[in-house]
DNA sequence: GCCTACGAGATTGTCGCCAATATTGTGGTC
DNA sequence: GACCACAATATTGGCGACAATCTCGTAGGC
């Protein structure tokens, strides 16, 4: 299993998703050789949209290329996701904030919902449910905002941290840290306050950032005694 | 002149960024079309080549593609610009911050040696010279920061409102504005006061916005009128 | 006189081949 | 026994040609 890349997508855009999807679901583990002739008969493409999907990845932060020796997926280091973090924490205030500006009764009521079942989700211990509602809502969020700019950005910026984000969300303990945190988001954009929205967007990333700092430091201290 | 685009760079990456310059010096304007074939010629390069560099600059943000209808350089609007400037109001923010907090003497150095020339030249009327080095700036900021992450998009976006950004920067009167919000920043990250580079950036990209939105006023009114 | 259907030209999308480059394995020499 | 030069292989980079699609002009019909 853990490979069913067996579609028939043939054109530049439909093998650039799989590519993608594949890598975003640990298909293609970091740092592993990403060869242009396998991905071609993988995905029954021909090189040329191989070789386009792979830079178009490159630029999207998803594989690096090295000129003559190919291309890998990236892997993003710890440090790399805190500086992730760090920009995410800037531009998701910004789209809360926004949020706030626009949202409309049927945002609320949305936005409402998925805190509902973020609750619901916590207390049943249904971690990837959690996870999936979490991706929702700052999905939505980013949407809501209506700013396009910063929405792409946070896409992107998103899906070369998805695996920083899985490990923090399976983390013990970490669901009952950050779903006051969401609803706190949700409470400030439905209250229509931009500066609780703000703020409390900014509360929530700093929360990531101390836990990938925690987490690196366990790493460390797991390394040193091993 | 405004068309010495005779260079042979063949390859990839030198096609591309020739591509990229003669858009962002103008040579290429908003919404004209980029015929792959006239590139091929125009650079010397195969159209393989050309291909790949217009989708490295799709990817960018400086051209669109169309499925079967060909690449256009792209026509930032004002709304883009300003959701451009607002994304950099936060990045900037970032980026002076953590520069005052790494920043070392040589770096002091030269952000004060910068803030002198750019009072140079306001003085003189140099707008040419002092938005050389506003740029300058700006890119050492991001820099210093040693946010990479951060600094990648912001290139990004600056290369995407360079029209708008030189449109304002020969906007009558607005260096004397632009010029006490560019020293401001540089003597809080010189003093290595992160709040209060933080504030200063924010406070620079607030009134960048605020002229764009003048400039808008402006245009509808002419418009208008006319 | 206007609308629709068709066709010629232009432009992009896709593919397979060949050359250039890096990597790996082998043999020889000190 | 280890190091270096060289050749074989694997992989990427670049190019030209062909097929698919769109645009625009033209002719025919209502």
């Amino acid at each position: 299993m853990a490979a069913n890349h067996e579609r028939r997508p043939t054109s530049h855009g439909g093998v650039t998703d799989a590519i993608k999807e594949a890598i975003i679901r640990g298909d293609f583990v970091p740092g592993q050789r990403l060869v242009e002739a396998d991905l071609s008969d993988m995905f029954g493409a021909s090189r040329a949209a191989v070789r386009s999907s792979l830079l178009e990845l490159t630029n999207e932060g998803l594989v690096e290329k090295v000129q003559n020796r190919g291309a890998r997926v990236r892997a993003v280091s710890l440090d790399d996701a805190i500086e992730i973090s760090e920009v995410r924490m800037m531009l998701e205030a910004l789209c809360a904030a926004k949020a706030a500006e626009h949202i409309d009764d049927d945002g609320i009521a949305e936005l409402e919902s998925i805190g509902e079942r973020m609750s619901a989700a916590v207390s049943a211990g249904d971690v990837f449910g959690y996870s999936r509602l979490n991706e929702l809502l700052h999905r939505r969020v980013r949407e809501l905002s209506g700013q396009r700019t910063a929405a792409r950005v946070l896409d992107r910026l998103r899906a070369q941290s998805v695996r920083h984000q899985f490990r923090l969300a399976t983390q013990p303990g970490r669901p009952s840290v950050s779903l006051p945190e969401h609803l706190a988001i949700i409470e400030a954009i439905c209250a229509r306050d931009t500066a609780a929205a703000d703020r409390a967007a900014r509360r929530h990333l700093a929360s990531v950032i101390d836990a990938l700092r925690q987490a690196e430091a366990a790493e460390a201290s797991v390394a040193g005694a091993g």
